[in-house]
DNA sequence: TGCCAGGCCGGGT
DNA sequence: ACCCGGCATGGC
């Protein structure tokens, strides 16, 4: 199947989705990390605790203890976990590139992916959410809805891992920031409404009509 | 009420 | 190289 003709009609029925939802870069990276399997809206309420706080800068969430750390976090659930990695995030910024997204963002894509990935608790989806809706960088965002999407639809094998799914995106569609971040956006609010894990409304998906004619395949993960 | 959400790590085979 | 349990809150 195409990418750019999923594309282009999920735009059509969605629009713009004006991704990473209005929000700095810091706390787009903050939310990066908080996020893992967790829903949005219990991430919101952490980031607003950071942001009354002015905790939202690198420096300044190495400094405070880890145990108050955690409060702030707590909403977000795992938050033991994801205090550590926020600071295992924080502490690389901070001596990589002296606290300053900007300099970590002029790093190129080539070398900055591997050193993310190289902080304990920032895995693939986690690395690229940052390098692209942070640092304005061309990568392709691969997460559940989008595993769930593209096999229900039988465009890859179940099996595929993240970095095949990937290229097999990057692959067919030009290499464009604003195109990336607008489909994995896309991709997203597909998932949803309309192809949760349980209770998916394939009727009324705005992809019905590229359904294999079984309908979905698999139906989980 | 139980199940799910924009993952990732570490330990066991 | 896999496979799997653990991690936790808030919403429906």
């Amino acid at each position: 199947m195409p990418l750019q003709e999923v594309y282009r009609r999920l735009f059509e029925a969605f629009g713009p989705q004006h991704w990473w939802p209005g929000e700095s870069p810091i706390e787009v990276v903050v939310g990066a990390i908080l996020v893992q399997n967790t829903s949005w809206t219990n991430v919101e309420k952490a980031i607003l605790k950071l942001r009354e706080a002015e905790l939202l800068d690198p420096r300044a969430l190495v400094d405070i203890p880890l145990e108050e750390l955690e409060e702030y976090v707590r909403s977000a659930g795992y938050f033991r976990i994801k205090a550590r990695r926020l600071r295992n995030l924080m502490q690389f910024i901070v001596d990589r590139f002296d606290g300053s997204l900007d300099a970590m963002f002029r790093t190129p894509l080539a070398e900055l992916r591997p050193a993310l990935l190289s902080v304990s608790g920032v895995g693939p989806e986690t690395a690229d959410s940052i390098l692209l809706y942070a640092g304005q960088l061309p990568t392709f965002v691969v997460d559940a809805y989008t595993y769930r999407i593209f096999t229900r639809h039988g465009w890859i094998e179940p099996e595929t891992d993240y970095h095949r799914l990937q290229e097999y995106s990057q692959s067919q569609l030009p290499d464009e920031v604003q195109l990336y971040n607008e489909f994995h956006a896309l991709l997203v609010r597909l998932g949803k409404e309309f192809c949760r894990k349980t209770n998916p409304r394939c009727a009324q998906c705005p992809l019905r009509e590229l359904l294999p004619p079984g309908g979905p395949i698999g139906s989980d993960e």
